[in-house]
DNA sequence: AACGCTGTGTAATAATATAACATTTATAAG
DNA sequence: CTTATAAATGTTATATTATTACACAGCGTT
């Protein structure tokens, strides 16, 4: 079989919205607003949710419990992502930095551990909140 | 007033309890354990959770909900973690790379932000699972 | 038609975390 | 020693986040 690229309608109902906000959504948050749309129970909103994540249309703030978009087609489908957090605002926004993507993609422990995927999160003050 | 050096009771017998563990406690099974300590609800253990990482003692694996210990001092109070977690036994590992951690203390995004901490996690197979 | 895979809808429940309140203990200042 | 204040405690209740279990539907392959 091939490797679906559409989305189904419930995944449609929720990645539109997610996109459609410039910050995290709270799975919770999701749920309540699709209700309108006949997404009634928060395992229909994790079910698609998991699904985007997995093909990289949205990520996972790990710190957050929330959900973003993924405006930039430079993640390998979800495997590599970074991350800036404002701990006043909660601002979030998505890094693409080449030489630190570099760092971390050819990063070796020494453990001889074969890694496949990062997260990392950096937290602080925006301009805003300085 | 000083800095509080000396644990309280209940951070002490939470901090023992996850000391004695290589691998990452979650809060309700470190509950679980000290119930026989007379540690009874689940905010006396989040409590103390919380105490222990902001000073550093004990680091939150973020993507697990779970704490583990920090065996190493370099850990500036919890304000910059490496881990590598395996995906298929679970097993957790903190990384103390200098090269990497000066490369991830230097970053500087182009938004001017200002940050005071980061997490980082590599998920991938450890040796025994690859 | 039979199968495997993915997704759906629904109900129930598990797992993670915090709010609110009264009280106690530790530390520092006067 | 007394008083003020910050930090921790104990308890109950509740909020938030996430998954299990089950029955079934759609679709492409064999
Ligand atoms: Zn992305
Ligand atoms: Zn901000
Ligand atoms: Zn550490
Ligand atoms: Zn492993």
């Amino acid at each position: 079989m091939q490797k679906q690229e559409t989305l189904t309608k419930n995944q449609k109902i929720i990645l539109d919205l997610i996109e459609k906000s410039d910050q995290p959504l709270k799975a919770y948050s999701i749920l309540f607003d699709v209700k309108k749309k006949g997404i009634n129970a928060p395992l229909q909103v994790y079910r698609a949710l998991k699904k985007l994540v997995k093909i990289g249309k949205i990520h996972k703030i790990e710190s957050r419990n929330a959900f973003i978009a993924c405006k930039n087609s430079k993640c390998q489908i979800a495997k590599a992502t970074v991350f800036s957090i404002c701990e006043s605002c909660e601002d979030v926004t998505e890094i693409h930095d080449h030489k630190l993507s570099e760092h971390l993609r050819d990063f070796k422990d020494n453990k001889g551990m074969k890694y496949n995927k990062y997260n990392l999160e950096f937290f602080g003050l925006c301009k805003k909140c300085v």
